[in-house]
DNA sequence: TTACATTATGAACATTTGTTCTTAAACAAC
DNA sequence: GTTGTTTAAGAACAAATGTTCATAATGTAA
């Protein structure tokens, strides 16, 4: 292995950290080159120019554990979990915004997402459009065997996540700041009760008649 | 009146709107003059610098109707409405993404959102904090009135107002690309019917027994 | 009309920034 | 060790950008 891959990794991460951080536009190749350690046009010996970095983030962005909330596993498996499987994922989204890695790639999501066409077009189909869809599969299911009461699928799907995204973006912007995120993180957990228990078909309690 | 109005106001929605469209940092003084119809220089005679117009803008966001989504009325006044009270709270959301000016704030909002530490505090406490804090006042005083089922009213306003705010970024996202909105436009209602639907206290309907 | 203040212009400047180029150092293969 | 390739440094450049300044044009008040 050539001493390259270790160099442009670094670049790759640092300048993913710049951009997260203070965004594209405000980030300078002097300053990617400082955080790495060498001067701005060594970088140009691993990159063809700055925009470069940034479409290789952005490739990159699909492969990572941003979007990846059902880990790989299809709907008609996991169903029945029930409401673990929605305080899994739930979970994911929690670890999403206090794992460092995932934390960065959320925050550069947002701040670019309206400066960049390729990402909206990754946040729409990759993460949001993708994840919505197999939790309408998930609650079609539960649906089926009656684990929760019938309605519009797709709206229980986006009712599910959104609260989710925005308690996300929520402890980003805490972080931002460094405030606490304590009542924040709460939240995650409280939805899922709340959205399940407001979903679920209630035993029909026979005790009463 | 001078012509310094006319033109300072000029400046100022030029400013806004292209700080909304491609972000502070990406908006030099050459373009916001060419906007206006001057030179960057005669800028200076209305503004100290770049900053102040950024400043400007930022004070003038608490006057602004992003925020006002209670129309200054106090929840005591109005909890009685129900769910014909949240499904105003929804629609008013719904016409922040479809009204120019009102759109544009948000965009600009969210656009340096994690730039200016200001900017984040607008969001949290006129934003953020003061709405679900009158939203829990009225989920309060609903439960009161045993209009909707005990819990906690901080959390019911905060599942109310998450989605609220997550389908207006969808939408000013879903226009940025002119793609259709009229999808994410239709969940604004769904959701306050699904919502107000499982927070309601289902009347004991007697005709069962 | 005269006098004063406000606003626009055009040129200019100092920085910043992305990028290139030449040269030297570091490394790999033989 | 020699040779060829990869990488870093340093200088340099052109373009972009925020800002200033002197001057001219415009508007206002008497």
């Amino acid at each position: 292995m050539s001493k390259t891959a270790g160099t442009k990794k670094k670049i790759y991460e640092a300048a993913l950290r710049l951009f997260a951080l203070k965004g594209y536009k405000a980030t300078t190749m002097r300053e990617i080159g400082k955080e790495v350690g060498i001067r701005q046009s060594a970088i140009y010996n691993h990159f063809k120019n700055k925009e470069a970095i940034l479409d290789e983030i952005i490739d990159n962005l699909a492969k990572s554990n941003l979007i990846n909330i059902f880990e790989d596993k299809e709907p008609k498996e996991i169903y029945k979990k029930g409401k673990a499987l929605l305080k899994q994922i739930s979970n994911m989204f929690k670890l999403i915004s206090y794992n460092t890695e995932t934390d960065t790639l959320f925050r550069f999501m947002m701040q670019e997402l309206f400066n960049n066409e390729r990402l909206r077009v990754f946040y729409n189909e990759e993460f949001y459009q993708k994840n919505v869809k197999k939790l309408s599969v998930v609650f079609f299911l539960m649906m089926q065997d009656e684990m929760i009461e019938a309605t519009d699928p797709l709206l229980l799907a986006n009712e599910f996540f959104a609260p989710l995204f925005f308690y996300q973006l929520q402890i980003v912007r805490l972080k931002a700041d460094n405030k606490s995120t304590a009542a924040a993180a709460t939240l995650f957990e409280k939805h899922t009760d709340f959205f399940w228990d407001k979903i679920r078909i209630k035993e029909k309690n026979s005790t009463l008649f």
